[in-house]
DNA sequence: TGTCGTTTGGTAATAATTGTCAAGAAGAAA
DNA sequence: TTTCTTCTTGACAATTATTACCAAACGACA
């Protein structure tokens, strides 16, 4: 995990330089924080986390920095069912289980899923640059949770 | 496309009935709105269709009877990277393509996809009622457009 | 260190969705 | 079909999520 966060960190400084955006504290400690995370946090919550790191933040630095991070490549924002954007730090290709009693998108990381076979003619009406598979269904923790509802 | 309306309607009033749900015109004229479009409306886009045809429907009432449609497995929220919800009447199996550029969605049927091996041992963890696919990328309206400013 | 263009913070505005509650319709019973 | 009960709706207010704007502050480079 920090291997992870310390080459993300690498990443950051230089597709920041390439692309001609200044190395703000602003911009380094959200990426710090969304790479440190792995529950594809929402803007608001990556602003809790760095509402506590930088004195005086705005919610609209947040919400602007993770929306330069998508357009540069640092970070995508993922397809979910709710009607928030959430964020992941990891734009490798993977795929997400996500609970649709509570929420939350646990990863899937999968070499067989990662090398689907496309269906033949489809790149001639659109251009894939990647997919993603969400799984819905009930985490475990709510599977308890409903079973003892239910015996009630 | 009539035929597929026709079997929806008939499942409408079966599932209304069986959840003790009462046949309201609002409920209908939405589901009809919803059943007869392919492009994955957001509540709003349906609330706009449904304007025309029920004279003072509410805006609350279309985002309700949306959430009820889901709740009893008429309709879909559909995944997607926006932050809004988008519905779908059809709720077998099935895919789409998003392009990043104009947020349309596009559906996707495909056998193979729709019978991936799954992973071993993630039912453990999680119970999987469902998948789809997204796949990202540029729809060829978008190439177009986006290879015709290259050139200006 | 000073300059200059980039970024940020604060606030207001907008978009998307939900909560509330009285009035109005559907469905069952008579 | 009329009445009664309960489910639904509509209007409006309240939240939640996100974006627009602009002056002040900061980072990069000379």
């Amino acid at each position: 995990m920090l291997a992870i966060c310390k080459n993300k960190t690498r990443e950051f400084e230089a597709v920041c330089k390439r692309n001609g955006l200044a190395l703000t504290i602003q911009r380094r400690v959200i990426l710090e924080c969304l790479a440190s995370r792995i529950d594809h946090p929402t803007a608001d919550q990556v602003y809790d986390d760095v509402a506590d790191k930088i004195k005086g933040v705005s919610r609209t630095t947040v919400y602007r920095v993770l929306e330069t991070f998508v357009s540069i490549g640092l970070a995508k924002k993922i397809s979910n069912p709710e009607s928030k954007a959430r964020f992941d730090a990891d734009t490798t290709r993977h795929h997400h289980l996500t609970c649709t009693n509570c929420g939350v998108v646990i990863d899937l990381f999968d070499n067989d899923l990662n090398n689907l076979r496309l269906p033949a003619g489809i790149e001639k009406d659109f251009e894939i640059a990647d997919y993603s598979i969400t799984f819905t269904g009930t985490c475990s923790a709510c599977s308890g949770r409903l079973l003892d509802e239910k015996s009630k």
